[in-house]
DNA sequence: AAACGCTTTAATAACTTCATGACAAGTCGA
DNA sequence: TCGACTTGTCATGAAGTTATTAAAGCGTTT
């Protein structure tokens, strides 16, 4: 069973407990939120693979936060207690992956998730970093979601540097690299992350 | 909402008959199966976007049959009697996509079909990218609805773009490629959708 | 065998990329 | 802090890639 990230957002404390718990223990790593606002700000900051999402939350609804979130192809399972067909189905044609309702076995959760989860789990691998996204298998580079040129010599240097963590010595005598940095760093907004190692060469700064 | 192939296997003729009337209603193709070993029979010969299955079948079980089935990345829906947490755990880690509990509603086992197809969107037949549209079962391609007549080669370079979204870099090393490309382009209105990356190749750029 | 439609080739125009070198700015160690 | 060396920045032209057009192969049909 891999590993993703989860998102619960769960207004009453015990039932978010419950869920952390269960989600650490099978190995997923668990975010939390307690109310639509919080979890807004955490779905823009952090890289989620799945919302857990309740309803009935104080604010913003759960409904509403489906609505309003922005990164849109993360999959949502709602989990509330509002039972009626119809709920479910409105649930589930605003486009969630599935629709729980309490009271849940905890392993009934956990075996659907993984169900989305094998269907969601994107093939490609995206490398995230600051504003700056590259998917490896698109060959594909973004900088706050617009869509940024790449030429293939800007592409492979990037690539070392995602999957080498660094940049090459070889490649001329001149100023080359140095341009050919520099316009990545322009381009993805990696300024800072791109680190010149004096007389080595280039370094990806990865957080953790 | 798109169409889709669904496979319905259910030896309860009013339940089967129920479910083929309302997946018609909707804009699905629906075939009906009554016991494992037809619904075998037909995912073998026919192009399948999803399968509603039961478990308790004469014969091969649901079970039997999600296990034994060839084409094993059409997504499952179980929908069935058992109601046990457990059974529904050994449904959803056998891999199927959804576990639906009788007696069920149509118009949630609808919305849940819809859910699990946009995940796996095996729902487009039809291509279409601004006035463009390709009827990739028939062989057809339209711009502005008149009919464009396309080459051999021009629809399999066609066919070639949209099913991997990348143009080839495979024949001939003189400038066929690009005739062909152009003449596609045109044909279709598709002079900015068809994107040349450098060094490359070509790749059909899809919004979303 | 001529006409036709499709594919490839060829020639040239238009465009993109990238190494380069000049100079500015930054880094290091004594 | 100073000087030597390394890296950043920029404009540029040569080399290389793609676009466009016309015309030459080629296999079928008439």
């Amino acid at each position: 069973m891999s590993m993703a990230s989860i998102l619960v957002v769960e207004d009453e404390k015990p039932i978010n407990e419950l869920l952390y718990r269960n989600l650490t223990l099978v190995g997923h790593r668990c975010l939390r939120a307690y109310d639509g606002e919080q979890a807004l700000g955490l779905i823009e900051s952090v890289d989620v693979d799945l919302i857990l999402l309740d309803i009935m939350l104080p604010g913003m609804s759960g409904l509403d936060l489906m609505r309003a979130r922005p990164n849109a192809d993360v999959p949502v399972i709602f989990l509330t207690a509002k039972s009626q067909v119809s709920d479910r189905v409105a649930g589930l044609n605003l486009g969630a992956d599935d629709y729980i309702v309490k009271p849940f076995e905890t392993i009934e959760v956990i075996a659907r998730i993984q169900a989305v989860l094998r269907r969601t789990k994107r093939l490609e691998d995206v490398f995230a970093l600051d504003q700056a996204n590259v998917d490896l298998c698109a060959r594909k580079a973004y900088c706050s979601g617009e869509e940024v040129e790449l030429t293939p010599q800007e592409y492979a240097l990037l690539e070392a540097l995602i999957l080498n963590r660094w940049g090459y010595d070889y490649m001329g005598d001149t100023r080359t690299v140095d341009v050919h940095v520099q316009k990545l760093r322009k381009k993805l907004g990696l300024t800072e992350r791109i680190k010149t190692v004096y007389k080595l060469g280039y370094r990806l700064e990865t957080p953790r």
